[in-house]
DNA sequence: CTCGATACTGACTCACGATTCAGTTGTGGA
DNA sequence: TCCACAACTGAATCGTGAGTCAGTATCGAG
C-alpha cells in the first residue's frame, strides 16, 4: 500500500478531510479508523500514527471543519461590495438551500458536543466566530447607512437560529420544506432584521 | 436480582424509561444494554427479551419519547381558554427556557435520523403532528378572530424553526443566551406571527 | 554513499459489549 | 395441587474494532 509518503502536514489534511466525509457518512460514533485509513489506501496503524486516539481524531476532524467554514466564510465577507451583498452572500450560504453540505456534521456535531467538552468548545467557537462576523457585517451596513438595525448582535442571533432550524429540518427530513418557501423565509427575515425596505425577489407574503 | 415479575407492558415501560434516560446521558451510540438493564437492577438478558436487539430499543426508546411529548402538548392544547392562551402554553412548554428536558434527545434523535431511516420516520412523524397541532390552534384562533395570520402553515414553520434553533443554542452553549432574551424574542416572533397588538411583557425592542 | 530520523506497515493483543442459550422460578388457570 | 407458560437469569460465545509493537522502506543531510 501507499507508495507515496507524504510530510506530516499533507498526511494530517488528507486524513482529516477522510474523517470528515466518514463522519458525515457514518456519524461519530460509528466512526472507524480502519475505514478511514481504507478511504486512502493507508493502513490503520498510520491513523494512529498521526493521531493517537480516536477520539482525538474525531476532535481535530471537527476543528478542521470548523477552520475550512470560517475560512469560507471570510472569504465571503471580505470581498469589497455593500454590506447587504455580503450579508446575503453570508446566508446564502449558511442556508440549507445552498449547497452547505456541512449541515450533516454540525448536527452530528451538536450531538456529540452533548457530552464532549472538547467538541462543544469547538463548536462554541464555530458559532461564536460565525455570529461576530455577521454582527460585524450589520454594524458595517448600519454604519454605512445601509441598515436600520437597533441592535445588531440580536438580530444576528435571531436570524442564526432561524437559519440553524429551518437547515436542521432541511437536513433531517429533506423534501418535506420546498426550497422556494425556506428562500422567502429566510429573505424576510434578513430584510425585517435590517430594516430594508426593498421586498424580495419570490412573492413575500406581504406581512408588513 | 429482580424479585418482581412483571407484566410485559410494565416492563417494556420500564425499560424504555430506563432507555431514554441513557439515551440523554450518553448518546444513542454509546447506550448500552447493561446500562439500562443495571437502571433498573435486572438483567441484560432480560433487556433483549423484551427488545431482541439494540437498535429495535433504541428505536422503540425514541417512538415512546415522541409519544409523550405528544401527549403533552394535547394536553397542553385541550384546555378550554382561548386560542392565545393554549397557543403561548405550548410554546412555552417547546421553548428550551420551559423545562423541556427532552432537547438532549431529539438533538440526539436528529443526528440518528441522519441515517436510520427507522428513527427519521419517528422524528419525522412527531415533527408533523407538533406542527399540525400548532397550525390547528392558530387556525382555531383565527377562526375566533383572535389572529390575525394569513397562512397559518407558513407561521407554524417559521417558529418552529426559531425555537428549535434557539433550542439548540441554549441545549449545546447553555448559559451563552439569556432566558430573559430568549423568551423576549419568542413573544415577539409569536406576535408577529399571530398578528397580535399587544406588547410583550418583557421590553420587546419596537421594530413595528 | 550511508546513516539516522521519520513515515509507514502487518500482525498481533485485548477488552468490551451484543447476542445466545440452557436453564430456573413465579404465576394463573384447571 | 399441579402444570404449562411466561418472565427472568448466569454464564457462555463471538465478532469487532481500538490500540500496540517490532519491524521495513524512504528520504534528506552530511
Amino acid at each position: 500500500m501507499a507508495r507515496v509518503r507524504l510530510g506530516v502536514e499533507e498526511r494530517r489534511e488528507e486524513l482529516l478531510r477522510a474523517a470528515v466525509e466518514q463522519i458525515e457518512l457514518r456519524g461519530a460514533a460509528a466512526l472507524r479508523i480502519s475505514d478511514v485509513a481504507a478511504a486512502l489506501g493507508v493502513s490503520s496503524a498510520l491513523v494512529l500514527y498521526h493521531f493517537e486516539t480516536k477520539e482525538k481524531l474525531v476532535a481535530a476532524a471537527f476543528a478542521y471543519a470548523a477552520d475550512a467554514d470560517l475560512a469560507r466564510l471570510h472569504k465571503l465577507l471580505g470581498r469589497s461590495t455593500s454590506a447587504e451583498r455580503r450579508l446575503r452572500a453570508a446566508v446564502r450560504w449558511y442556508s440549507p438551500t445552498g449547497q452547505a453540505k456541512g449541515w450533516r456534521l454540525w448536527i452530528e456535531g451538536w450531538a456529540v458536543s452533548l457530552r464532549e467538552p472538547t467538541l462543544r468548545e469547538v463548536a462554541g467557537d464555530l458559532d461564536r466566530r460565525w455570529r461576530g462576523a455577521l454582527v460585524e457585517v450589520i454594524a458595517e451596513g448600519v454604519a454605512a447607512g445601509e441598515f436600520d438595525c437597533p441592535d445588531p448582535k440580536a438580530s444576528a442571533e435571531r436570524l442564526t437560529a432561524l437559519l440553524d432550524g429551518l437547515a436542521v429540518r432541511m437536513t433531517v427530513h429533506p423534501g418535506v420544506l420546498g426550497r422556494r418557501a425556506m428562500d422567502a423565509w429566510v429573505d424576510e427575515a434578513v430584510v425585517r432584521e435590517l430594516g430594508l425596505r426593498r421586498g424580495a425577489k419570490q412573492e413575500t407574503p406581504g406581512r408588513s
